[in-house]
DNA sequence: CTGGGTGCAAAGTATTTGCATGAAC
DNA sequence: GTTCATGCAAATACTTTGCACCCAG
């Protein structure tokens, strides 16, 4: 909880506790939408708003504690900042899980982006399918 | 215009005035959210509801006449399936542009899925940045 | 203390739905 | 003629905002 606290101050925010309850439950899940955090921090505080919880992640994406996961068909889904990676999404369970991003991808990228005068940021590559377990449930 | 009308049919669907003012809506600004393709349709078709265009953009991309490509911090956009390709996006003007995919990238990603057990369906490659005009702007 | 943060309720947007009418095939 | 689509209005869902009170620094 309290590496937390560093992460909001190196960011210009107070640490509160909401603020922490919110991304232990993201950090918990993983990938999560605004619903399921809610949900998730309901559990230890009760009382802790919806519109806190907005609040937050506006503010938490803004300052790039929280990167958001705009997922095709569903609700963007948030997760905490880290190292580049990839996202296989189930289109069934709606599961996102990371993976790492192949070096080469980054030249590739690099090399489009150049060709194109385009200052390159970010990048978020995300592959849809469905994963281990739906496949399972499908075929039996 | 005509063109349209196979697709449609094709997908199982019946080739309204209403559809095919929209699918050439979003054909040419290459990429639209439904505010977009809803006013863009307006100018030749005053009459045509927003509940209309809800309604299509749903059915056509459940029959992957369309596809959602859903972006960081906006509305997701809407294009007409096409074959593989990654998105330029500007944070700034909000202009999303298309490049090839290198092939290796394919590859990788489909390793990566092998190696999880996951059943790839569909990949998007989406590169944040700022594009050549915007920047231009900025320097000035 | 002081400024930013929280929680509530209300407002504002976005999206979906039901149903009567109308058009495609 | 049938079936599916449209347009309207109403309902729902989602997100933002204003403001009084509160807490972290």
């Amino acid at each position: 909880m309290s590496q937390y606290v560093e992460i909001l101050k190196e960011s210009g925010l107070k640490a509160t506790f909401q603020r922490m309850t919110i991304l232990a439950a993201i950090e918990g899940m993983g990938h999560a939408s605004v619903d399921e955090i809610y949900e998730k921090v309901l559990e230890s505080h009760p009382t802790l708003s919806l519109a806190t919880v907005y609040k937050n992640i506006v503010a938490m994406v803004e300052r790039a504690v929280l990167v958001e996961v705009p997922i095709s068909g569903k609700k963007s889904k948030y997760e905490l900042r880290k190292k580049e990676h990839l996202h296989l999404i189930c289109t069934e369970c709606g599961s996102v899980s990371d993976r790492p991003l192949d070096p080469t991808i980054n030249e590739d990228t690099r090399k489009v982006a150049e060709d194109s005068s385009f200052e390159l940021r970010d990048r978020q590559v995300n592959l849809y399918g469905l994963c281990g377990e739906c496949r399972s449930a499908k075929a039996s």
